[in-house]
DNA sequence: CGGATAAATGCAATCGTTTGCAAAAAGAGT
DNA sequence: ACTCTTTTTGCAAACGATTGCATTTATCCG
């Protein structure tokens, strides 16, 4: 048995007795070759443990079928990586695609410094993007777009852009959130979240308004504007307690992992909750269900999110136009704010 | 402003008025260009935005740079994804292959359905293979092995096999975190884990060597083999308790995760930890530390487990064989297993 | 200054598939 | 049997970068 050096398409066409050409129709169902010629050649593809050289292919048709997935945080700290509701959604993009038939190209904007034209698309790696996360700042996302590279990104769909964007209504969750504390009976609701973030905003504004529809006032002070890592918001609270005393009855978090650091600093504090504090989250990662108490939160339905945001990346790949969406959101009450 | 068709080497080679073949080489900074003819070529492919086009040097040079990392889970459930863990060993891979000049192919193992061999390598969509987990069967990756495909695999190191395996010292790991609940004065320590996974195999090995050192007997119904997610561990605690009583003051996690579950069972039951029952994790993901208590675990090092395994990648791309190894493992003793 | 050596560049073949078009084979109709 | 279609197949030219080898240009030295 010697080692055959690599079986080639025209290899294999060669011991189906056809021509290359043949065979390359036969192996896609082409219609145009006969089904007995079809049968034969992939029967022997099989047999032979053969499959096509993606290389070749990709160079000849100059289509990749892969889509880079590039995780958009903040440029130095990694912080996201360690946020399970972003990896959910990779994972799932990664579920959605393979169904498509697309593989996913995983980056973290390390590689690809700041021309994502350039690194992915032109150097033909990859057939599109999909951007996870707005990031502070949107000059990267909005540069290709401007080069109009197909592209998708997770964030705020109310924002204005080029390119469409896929994510829940966070306005809507942010207001839920809220009037879920104040129908609760809670006074004075603190927020806790990053205002550089698009959905953050848009989470804020939502907190804001159920005050106004509530008819309680809105203490500007009890916005915290943090970084949204847990120990950010383990730390915020503590410095915030130690200087005004235990003077908020309700937090609003802009993640679960927020609302983890914040859990974790009140639970030490022999705060109860939710009868002193009661708290709510965002995201409904597995774990908010696991903390005791569990964590009331908006749950964002990210399978859904994932064959939205494909499906939209593949319309743009055909040429057809994709506009910003909406996917589900609902509140998912839990012990954190229930008695 | 015309649309100029796509710059392609030749073409950038033209425009710098030198042969397409001198531009690659000036491109990758070969001895063989004078110095300034290669800074004339680069300046202009930076000044137009060139970058070579990946299949076709993919094809010609036979190698894709691009390794495919392969999150090797229970086939039916999609449980892992949920892994804290797991995803941080994805991103640390992600990152230590970017550095390193390799991007990465993420997949689930849902396109490739079992034929890795073929799917990644001989068509050429990757160089090497990382497969994220032992599985229960190491079927596929013997297979792959056998094939000779260069591979490196997350799992337990002493497991005699032909291709280099990266872990921590499970055993000893199994050990130390028993060893310590010993230490505290627990009589009766449970064990949570999944015997079909190499790696919780041995940890289980670990805990009860630990028992043997300290001479305290090691009931076997204390072992509870359970898949290895938070609910199942919550569940059986339940489930236990609710049979045996509290008949247990330790247990020894063979994950994190399975730690928060059996965490939350004893906090609904309002059994004090660690007064009552003393309890151990393994891998210390991030949420250990933001427990209510803290949890007392045993790090593994992410990061240099993902240097590890894509140096020895690279090995065997270079043709040196890669032996199996070791990554630190230590105690992180928190709340959980502390007064 | 001429010939020899060294440095720099260019030629052309190659990687393996795909696909428009031409050619061959098979069927149809008279 | 002999055109005329229709099916099937094969030819050959791409796709764009890389690289061994040949060729040109520059450098050195007696």
């Amino acid at each position: 048995m010697k080692k055959e050096s690599k079986l080639t398409l025209t290899g294999l066409a060669r011991i189906a007795g056809v021509s290359a050409s043949t065979a390359s129709r036969a192996l896609k169902d082409s219609p145009l070759i006969k089904q007995e010629t079809r049968d034969k050649v992939q029967a022997l593809a099989r047999e032979h443990n053969f499959s096509v050289n993606a290389a070749a292919s990709r160079l000849r048709t100059q289509k990749t079928h892969v889509i880079a997935v590039i995780l958009n945080l903040m440029d130095d700290t990694e912080q996201s990586i360690t946020d399970p509701f972003l990896l959910k959604i990779v994972g799932e993009l990664n579920k959605a695609l393979n169904a498509r038939g697309y593989e996913l190209l995983l980056s973290n904007s390390f590689m690809a410094r700041d021309d994502w034209t350039n690194y992915f698309i032109n150097s033909q790696r990859a057939d599109g993007l999909i951007v996870v996360g707005q990031g502070k700042t949107s000059v990267k996302i909005d540069r290709a777009a401007a080069a109009s590279v197909p592209l998708v990104v997770w964030g705020d769909p109310s924002s204005g852009t080029l390119y469409p964007i896929v994510g829940g209504n966070n306005r809507q969750g942010g207001f839920l959130a809220t009037q879920h504390l104040i129908e609760k009976g809670c006074q004075r609701i603190m927020f806790l979240g990053d205002p550089d973030h698009a959905e953050m905003r848009e989470r804020h504004t939502g907190y804001v308004e159920a005050h106004k529809v509530a008819d309680l006032p809105c203490d500007e002070a009890l916005t915290l504007g943090i970084d949204i890592t847990s120990t950010a918001a383990y730390n915020s609270i503590n410095t915030w307690i130690r200087q005004h005393g235990l003077n908020f009855d309700g937090i609003v978090c802009s993640s679960d992992m927020l609302a983890l650091g914040a859990l974790k600093a009140l639970k030490e504090r022999y705060i109860n909750i939710p009868a002193d504090v009661s708290i709510v989250g965002y995201d409904d990662i597995p774990l908010a269900e696991l903390m005791h108490p569990s964590i009331t939160t908006i749950r964002q339905d990210t399978a859904q999110a994932a064959q939205l945001m494909v499906a939209k990346l593949i319309d743009q790949l055909n040429g057809k136009p994709a506009t910003s969406d909406y996917i589900d959101i609902s509140l998912v009450i839990r012990r954190s704010s229930r008695l």
